[in-house]
Parts: structure tokens; C-alpha cells; sequence
DNA sequence: TAGTTCAACTTGTATATACAACTTAGCATA
DNA sequence: TATGCTAAGTTGTATATACAAGTTGAACTA
């Protein structure tokens, strides 16, 4: 097994990543040719050709023919419907996690979702809200309702070390998920929590997610409108037939 | 200009697409090996290569050091952010809809756009602003930046007759998109505008479109926070690896 | 029979080379 | 001065070659 790292393309890659890291090509520079790369690292044209392709594919460079590899503006992305874990991205922005568990608790399921649940009246289902916090500010509120079918031992958990996002995830694998996304005024519980300042709205995001055919949990979470963009990025398919 | 679709790995990429549309291949079926279609084709290894690659990189395939390459399963695609035409969508309700133009010219594009639209200081874009509503309630304000290679005529066009974005899209079809969500404020202008309640937030919707390389146009959507929801239901994608 | 080895085939990495296509800047010409 | 051309540099496409690395099945051996 090769050491992904001793792969001559991956070496090209990094050198370039390194440089733009530590800011020696800024944004729309130009980076070393093709050619350069043959001298300064070593390696044949199609190598160094390589490297930069796939770095041009994930959006870190942009290419113009004739004129050479430019460094691609940063994207301020998090993901658009991606299901990620919050902490993670925290973590990915270099900034420090953390959260604070409000409430965690077996309760009669809300009438309004029980038949998205498929339970009774007067059945039981698990609730839980935490506050996201990045840097000690908090950045999201999540409250959400489990189904108990489908992690049984949701209360035992402890959420300091795995979101409760993850460790669904981990009981039973996600296939299917809904969105929807909303804007709207804060209420006098977001705005201490979120230390909104005056009529900031929020964004509502509310989630629901499957595994195969069982509802597994539906989740609310606000973000505060200031601190918070949704990001997303597609391609259109089959459209490669009109180039 | 060579005509894209004489490019040799072109040639291979079609030949494979062709044959798993037409059922040649089915789902998980093992597709023609690099050294073959080196015979078929009559290409270089690398050629082929390239274009199994790229089919790999869009999906359509999946490949498996010493056993092959395979049709992937089709994903259950799911287009959160599908570019809708917003007549279309009130049309779909059974309601009215109208709109109203509100500013329509040529002007120097605003520095912070410049890169993104390749443009140098000075230089001109064409600004929209329009109201669409639905049985004569505004439900969008559309402000929207156009890049006058991408449609020189925009100024001439009857936005009555078709939507900026219908109109766009005959132009140039889309290949790519990218859109930003947040909560917002909304401005005096928007509370007038959308007739807002006191403290009403927006729902803001920013959309870049690209047609393949070009950046086409860029778009902010206002919505009112009270009579608009984004919903989006995605499908997870297999893991090929766990095959 | 059960296990091992090996040959053939596959994809993955890397190089060297050639020419096409596009961009830019500077030079030559009208 | 203004225009057009050219040369140099860049990315894009294509080929030929070599070896590394993972998989499979068939032949071989204990």
C-alpha cells in the first residue's frame, strides 16, 4: 500500500495548497505553469497537469487557457443540504466547539406528529434541546423529537461527546431526509438563548430524516440571521450532450 | 475551433453513456476495460482512461482497482435547489400571477461583482428589479445582475411575457448554480414593497448561474418571511465502496 | 480436499513527447 | 499613431510506454 502522501500528484498538490494556505498566491493570482512545477518539484508536465486538474475540480483553482491557474475565490460555503455535523464544521473553521444541554426527556408525543411518527395518543417520544455554540457564542438551537423505535437508548447518551445528529446517524443510517427553510421573527426564548440583538430574525431550518421507512427524528434549528448563511452549490445533469 | 464533440475522449464518453442508456450495460454491470475500448475505440490507453474517469467523477460509473469499471446505480436525485420559474410555481396553485418591473438598465458594474463577471472597472452589466406576485400580492422581489455576454438583449426583453430567468436560461442553458440563504431584516424598501408587517423578516435567496464557464447572472431573491418556505427532500447516494 | 502459488487481467501512477488552441505583449508596418 | 503580425508562453488533447498494485481463477501441491 502506497503512502498517499508519496504520491508525486499529491505532493504537487499540497505544494500549491500550502501556498495558498499560507498566503503566498492570493486570491485570482496566478500559481506556478504547468512548466514551472516540471522544474521546481520534479515531476513531468502530465503529473503536475494532474495536480492541478483536481485541484481546479474541487474548486480551489480556476484554469484559463492561454493565460494560466489562478487561485479560485474562497467559497464562505457550509454546506447546503449536505447533512453535516455541526461540530465538525466548527472545528473545520478553526474555531473552538461546544454546546449546553437544555432538556432531555421522555414526553406524550405532540399530537401534530403523531401520525408522522406512527404512535398513539398518549405514546412516548424522546425530546431533546441544546444550544451549538462556536467560540463560547451560540450559534444554532436544536430542538428535536426521536423516535423511539429507532434508538431506544436516546437518553442514556451523553451529548458532550457526540452530537445528537451523529449518533442517530451511527444507530441507524440516514437514506431519506426533508427540508424546510424559513425565515422568521425570534421569540423572547431565541433571543436570550441565541443573544439576538433587537428583532434579528432567525433562520428556521426543519429537518426530517428516515432510515429506510422509519421515521427517525424530526428536528428544528435556529440559527441566528447574522451569523448564519446556507450554502449550496449544483451542477445541472445531462446537459453535457449540448457542449 | 475543434467541434467538442470530435474530441477523442469525447467520442468515449458518449460511446459509454450510449450503451448504458440504451441497456447495454445494466446497473452494477461491468463496462468495456480500458485496454478494450483501446481496440474498440481506437484510442490510447490514456484517452480512454481520461473519459472513464470523468464519468466516474459525474457518477455514472464506479470503478474497482484489479476487477474493473461499473455502471453506478442512478441516483434518486433530488433538485433542493432546482431552478424554478416562479410564474410556473403560482400558476401550479391555481393562482394569479403578475408582476412589476421596477428598474431595467445598463450601468457600471459594481466593483464587488467585477471578478466574478470578468469584468474591468466601468465597464457596463445590465440591473433588474422586479416585483412578482401572486394574486396581486407580492411574494418577490427579484434583483438581478446580467452579464451582457451571456444575453445582449436583455434590455429589449418583455418581462411580461417571460420571467428574467425563463428568458436567461433560453439564452444559455444553465450548467451551474450557486445560491445563498439567509434570515434578514428587512429594509424600508422591501417593507413597502412587499407590504411587510412591522418587524416581518425577509427570506433571502442569492443565486449565481453559470453556463459552463461564463457566469451568467447573479440574483438576489427577497421573500416575505410569512408567506414563503423553501422544502427540499433529498435521497442519500450509495456507498460503491461497500459493494 | 484444502491450501498455495502463479499467471492474466484489471485499474493506478508516472514519464516523455508532440501538436493544437488560446492569450498577451512587443515589434513591424502602413 | 494606429493596425496587424509574430513569437513566446500557457493550457488542452492525444499517444506510447513502463511499472505498481489489486483481483481472480486456474493450476499445482501437500
Amino acid at each position: 500500500m502506497t503512502d498517499l502522501n508519496t504520491r508525486r500528484y499529491m505532493v504537487v498538490k499540497n505544494f500549491i495548497k500550502q501556498g495558498i494556505e499560507d498566503g503566498s498566491w492570493a486570491e485570482h493570482k496566478r500559481v506556478p505553469s504547468e512548466n514551472e512545477l516540471v522544474e521546481t518539484c520534479g515531476v513531468s508536465r502530465m503529473t503536475a497537469r494532474r495536480a492541478l486538474d483536481e485541484l481546479t475540480e474541487e474548486g480551489i483553482l480556476y484554469r484559463a487557457q492561454g493565460r494560466g491557474t489562478f487561485v479560485a475565490p474562497k467559497k464562505l460555503h457550509s454546506p447546503m443540504l449536505e447533512i453535516r455535523n455541526i461540530a465538525d464544521e466548527v472545528k473545520e473553521r478553526g474555531n473552538e466547539y461546544s454546546n449546553e444541554l437544555i432538556l432531555l426527556q421522555k414526553e406524550h408525543c405532540p399530537t401534530h406528529l403523531l401520525h408522522y411518527f406512527d404512535l398513539e395518543e398518549g405514546e412516548d417520544i424522546f425530546h431533546s434541546i441544546m444550544v451549538h455554540k462556536e467560540n463560547n457564542k451560540p450559534i444554532q438551537i436544536e430542538q428535536r423529537y426521536v423516535n423511539p423505535k429507532a434508538a431506544p437508548d436516546y437518553l442514556k447518551q451523553n451529548f458532550n461527546e457526540m452530537t445528537p445528529n451523529v449518533y442517530l446517524s451511527e444507530m441507524a443510517p440516514l437514506t431519506q431526509a426533508e427540508h424546510q427553510i424559513e425565515a422568521k421573527e425570534a421569540d423572547p426564548f431565541m433571543r436570550v438563548t441565541l443573544k439576538l440583538q433587537e428583532h434579528e430574525p432567525v433562520l428556521s431550518i426543519d429537518r426530517t430524516t428516515w432510515s429506510k421507512d422509519l421515521l427517525v427524528s424530526y428536528c428544528q434549528l435556529f440559527h441566528p440571521a447574522s451569523r448564519f448563511k446556507l450554502t449550496g452549490r449544483f451542477t445541472t445533469e445531462h446537459q453535457l450532450t449540448e457542449l
